[in-house]
DNA sequence: TAAAAAAGAATGAACATTCATTTTTATCGT
DNA sequence: ACGATAAAAATGAATGTTCATTCTTTTTTA
């Protein structure tokens, strides 16, 4: 007898798969043999390593927005100052959303849709304690305005959203005088 | 013989219906049978009135885009201050998206999933020229940030979206002051 | 009374999931 | 080192359902 022991590349290749044809065309509007074909495996094969669909985006999503928090708290270390540790993790996402096109897309979707299961999305947001823990302290430090962490969070972190969105869609294109400008946008807009 | 009198009231709950049903459940896992259902008319019916599914959908964002910018530059004079302006149109949007809650929604999916047809799309972003054209004037007279307009409308306007989307989740609830500082900052991000 | 509007049932295609087989893999005795 | 073999992994085809759209008939309107 063998031990559970499913390639890793397949999982993958399903998960590259499914990102990509989401963001062409939507979750319900993509057929799994379409997921199947483009990783090259069987249909049936999808359900070795999913339950099903919902199950297949639930995880997908997952997936990625761990990859991107890990990517965007990088190196970041508790005691650094805050203003410090908010630049560096502002530019660590843009760079990330900038790097990750697709993934980012991804993430959009998913947050802007039912495609989700609402406990999935629950689990999505715990990732980003860090960033709740650096405003915590700024607050405290009278570094920053003491405000909703939602309102920081609208005003500082997602309008990058938008910009990259414009930019996936060939609307403009973002350089580093316009990274620097908006991550200036960023900080009067929360600063105390 | 009659002349094309189609009723007004039909077309109206199949916009509604469509909402409703988008928002819950996403286009492509809501059935013309059920959007039907809910507008009370026959499936068939959707036919007199639009070409398709897709036409649909396409035609209810055209026209709760209308509805939200006719909301948002009511009263808008092309010769106020700027300032003053901005700080009127945005309150609208606020207000728009605080009363509008379904309408607002059905926005956020529409702009961040491949559900509506790109010249739609395109249809739709023509109908925030006069706040571009605040913005030029601005730029002009120095009074904001000579920055790409859609920096501007990442800063200034978008994260609103997110706010009401938390709003509407029930993850937080915004009040009067909690409105007044996300002015604050929308203008402290943009402003020279 | 004739055209427009609306209806409900019928049609056919698309799709998620399952089923019956085949192929691959890892371990074993020799 | 080598088949042998049994479990795991993978497959392609089959199944049954769901749904957009069309067709034929009925109802409403002018």
């Amino acid at each position: 007898m063998a031990k559970l022991q499913k390639s890793i590349e397949k999982r993958e290749a399903l998960v590259r798969a499914t990102i990509h044809l989401v963001n062409n065309s939507g979750f319900h509007a993509t057929p799994m043999s379409k997921i199947a074909k483009m990783a090259n495996v069987s249909p049936a094969t999808i359900y070795l390593y999913f339950e099903n669909k919902q199950d297949l985006v639930n995880k997908v999503y997952l997936d990625v927005k761990s990859k991107f928090t890990e990517y965007a708290f990088q190196n970041h270390n508790k005691d650094t100052p805050v203003a410090e540790g908010f630049e560096k993790i502002w530019k660590r996402i843009a760079d990330f959303k900038l790097k990750e096109v697709e993934e980012a897309m991804f993430l959009a979707q998913c947050d802007n849709t039912p495609m989700i299961d609402e406990a999935s999305r629950q689990e999505g947001l715990k990732h980003l304690q860090p960033l709740l823990d650096l405003w915590h302290r700024g607050k405290q430090e009278g570094i920053i305005k003491p405000i909703s962490d939602y309102l920081l969070y609208a005003y500082s972190i997602n309008p990058l959203s938008f910009l990259m969105l414009m930019q996936q869609r060939g609307v403009f294109k973002i350089d580093q005088d316009g990274l620097e400008d908006a991550y200036q946008a960023a900080w009067d807009s929360i600063k105390n």
